[in-house]
DNA sequence: CTTGTAAATGCGAATAATTCGCATTTAGGA
DNA sequence: TCCTAAATGCGAATTATTCGCATTTACAAG
C-alpha cells in the first residue's frame, strides 16, 4: 500500500492540474519553496509509474515528462517542427486498448500523451 | 537533402533489422569494430528523427530507444512488471492516425512502438 | 575527373539527467 | 503511544546527452 505524504499529494496535485506533462525539473521548479529535493521527486514519481498512477514519455528534448493517468487524462498533438501543441480533448486509443486486451489479455496502461507529428502549418510550409 | 554515409546506412540497416527498439549505447555497442563515435550515433539519430526515418520513445529504464519508421513498422506489448515482451504483429494505430489526419489535418508519425501495461500472468499472480 | 563547400564525423570535454547510499524523519498499523 | 518499514533530505556518483572544434567526406558544379 502507498503512503500518503506531503510530497506525493504536491506532485499528483501538479500533475493532475497542469495543463501539459511535467518533467522532475519542472515539478522541483514549481515546488521549489516547498523544500523537496530533486531526488525525492524522482522517487515519487517512480513510484507513481509502477503504481499506474502516471504515465511517462520522451519529450521532444529528450527529458522524461510525466502525465497523471485514468479517466480524465489529456492528449496532446504537438509539432515536431515548431512544437506548437493541440489539445485532442479525448483519448484517441480507448478503443485499441479495448482490443489488445481482447486478444492478449493485456491491460495497457493509458500513456503516450504527446502524440507527434507534422502539423498543417509546417506541412504546407515546408512542402512548398 | 540527406547525406548518404557510412554511419548512417549502418544504424539504419541495424535498427530496420532489430526486433526491439535500440538506445544510443545499444548501437554503439553493436557497432564498435566500425569506428565509430557516440556522439556520432547520437546526431544520426536525431538527424534520422527529425526526418522521420525513426521514433525515439521512454524506455522502462528511462533511457530513450529508436525504432525505424515506416510501413512496416512493429510494435510491442511490454510488461511493466516482469518486462517480457509481445509481439503486436500490427499497427494498431492506422485508423486513429487517420482520423486525427481528418480532423486536424496533422500527421501523425508512427512512433510508441513499446505498449506498456500489465501482462496477463503479472495481473493474475498479483491480484490474487 | 577535379574542385569547392557545406555537412558529417571523431575526439574529448562539458553539461544535464538520473540514481544511489546513508542518516533522519514520518505514516500508519499494532 | 509505540514500532517499524517506508519515505525523505542531502550530497555525491553515475549515466546519458550535448557541444566545440579540427578534420574528413559526400556530392554538386564546372
Amino acid at each position: 500500500m502507498l503512503k500518503k505524504t506531503k510530497t506525493r499529494e504536491l506532485i499528483k496535485n501538479l500533475l493532475k492540474n497542469s495543463s501539459s506533462p511535467l518533467s522532475a525539473q519542472d515539478i522541483f521548479n514549481l515546488l521549489k519553496d516547498q523544500n523537496i529535493t530533486l531526488s525525492s521527486i524522482y522517487r515519487t514519481l517512480d513510484t507513481f509509474y509502477k503504481n499506474n498512477i502516471v504515465s511517462k514519455e520522451s519529450s521532444h528534448d529528450n527529458t522524461i515528462v510525466y502525465s497523471i493517468s485514468g479517466d480524465n487524462h489529456k492528449h496532446y498533438l504537438e509539432c515536431k517542427i515548431c512544437h506548437k501543441t493541440i489539445d485532442l480533448g479525448f483519448c484517441p486509443y480507448h478503443k485499441v486498448n479495448e482490443q489488445i486486451f481482447k486478444k492478449h489479455k493485456f491491460l495497457v496502461n493509458e500513456h503516450n500523451v504527446i502524440i507527434y507529428g507534422i502539423c498543417d502549418n509546417c506541412n504546407t510550409t515546408t512542402t512548398k
